[in-house]
DNA sequence: CGAATTAAAACAAACGTTTGATTAAATCAT
DNA sequence: ATGATTTAATCAAACGTTTGTTTTAATTCG
């Protein structure tokens, strides 16, 4: 039987919960959402919930596993394409300066912008930053592939192995500065009298967050920067 | 009426409420935690959160306020130190390589150690990743002025206006370079195979760090960066 | 005493889940 | 092919429990 096409009035339902769920989920949490307000919002049946995922808790771990599917093509190639290009530049470090500004660029049209993740990143921000007991499907599924790429981008500027604690440690503040424009964007926002994100303003990010990221692990030009001068 | 020291029996079992409601809502978030949950554990009746704060959401507030109150000590003194030590060196970018490196440090013994922070740091996060309604109280008590004053680091490196906007994009970056030790703590445990933070762990990554966030704003030393050599 | 505080019980509302009946579609036997 | 039967899915209603809050009475203490 097919998961995604909804060929029979079952898999119908069932993807406008997954849908409702996402979405709602996404806003206030997985405490904060009542089953009668999934039903609701997705037009479903109260008893629909348990019929076809067990429960609040089965409905949650279903999102989390399909987002997790639907993410597929934004990750894989992507990582796939800078781990090569790690193994071809080995013997240049300057090689991955567009690498390294690309996978930033991605990744914050990714998180901040692109609609498809509208409602998927902030879900992975939650349990990023609160993981839940479901929190495994989404690190063995998206975090952990991203982390490990990060890493190896560091340990191939370090000259170290990718298993190195300092590369590790390393990559986890590279993502740091990345995140924290989508985690703790209501911070930023007020700081810059923001409404919110635009395509401009998450341009004008993410030229300078690209820049500390390069900087931060001793790849910067330094552009930018006023002359020492005295 | 003295709001810290209980000297009769009223404030004894507010004091009480304002504790056990801290930690429980650091660990478990504010919807999770019940009423019943939190007089059991403070000892204190149902009835007393009602009467002392007026209901759930009042007791919830009044702990952020108190956080605010409590905190003081170790944030105050220590913002207003750098900012002096800002205007003392304002022709010359390199004075301030130990300013940041002390307030890194003390930041991460802060938020990952520090034993006054056990509950107090992880709820900080909480609002920070996911504000409440009460988000107010934390950002403007604490969080607007360490983010004030990290603004006023990059704008002195970079020398500009406080108020420049990649200054406080700068900062938000480097900010997220630190906390995403605390908020993500789960994600680098895993990718570490750690059990949890020890003084020394918490150590080698200040040190790391701090190295990261002096390169991202471009007064990294390349220490302990191999010889680019070819 | 009288005001402040606590204790226990009760409140309506909302929670996640279950029920048994009902409908629609697929499968079967003839 | 068609009527009988089974299966899958939906539905409204109700389940028992827990939620935050309130009420009422008792207790404490100056």
């Amino acid at each position: 039987m097919p998961k995604d096409a909804p060929s029979n009035r079952g898999d119908e339902t069932r993807n406008q919960l997954l849908e409702a769920g996402l979405r709602l989920f996404s806003i206030h949490g997985f405490e904060s959402v009542s089953t009668r307000q999934l039903t609701k919002e997705s037009g479903a049946n109260i008893a629909a919930i348990n019929y076809h995922f067990g429960g609040k808790e089965g409905l949650y771990r279903a999102v989390l596993e399909q987002l997790v599917i639907d993410t597929e093509p934004y990750f894989g190639p992507g990582l796939a394409k800078i781990q090569d290009s790690i193994s071809k530049s080995a013997n240049d470090r300057e090689k991955l300066l567009p690498t390294i500004t690309g996978l930033v660029t991605n990744l914050f049209r990714l998180f901040l912008e692109d609609e498809f993740m509208r409602w998927r990143a902030p879900l992975v921000m939650r349990e990023y930053a609160n993981p839940s007991e479901n929190f495994d499907i989404l690190y063995s599924g998206r975090i952990e592939p991203l982390h490990q790429t990060v890493t190896a981008i560091a340990a191939a500027i370090l000259q170290k192995p990718i298993d190195d604690e300092e590369c590790i440690i390393r990559a986890h503040a590279i993502i740091g500065q990345i995140v924290v424009f989508g985690i703790a964007r209501v911070v930023l926002w007020k700081r810059l009298n923001w409404d919110g994100y635009s395509p401009e303003r998450v341009s004008m990010i993410t030229d300078i967050a690209a820049q500390s990221v390069l900087n931060s692990i001793g790849l910067g030009l330094q552009a930018g920067l006023p002359d020492k001068g005295n």
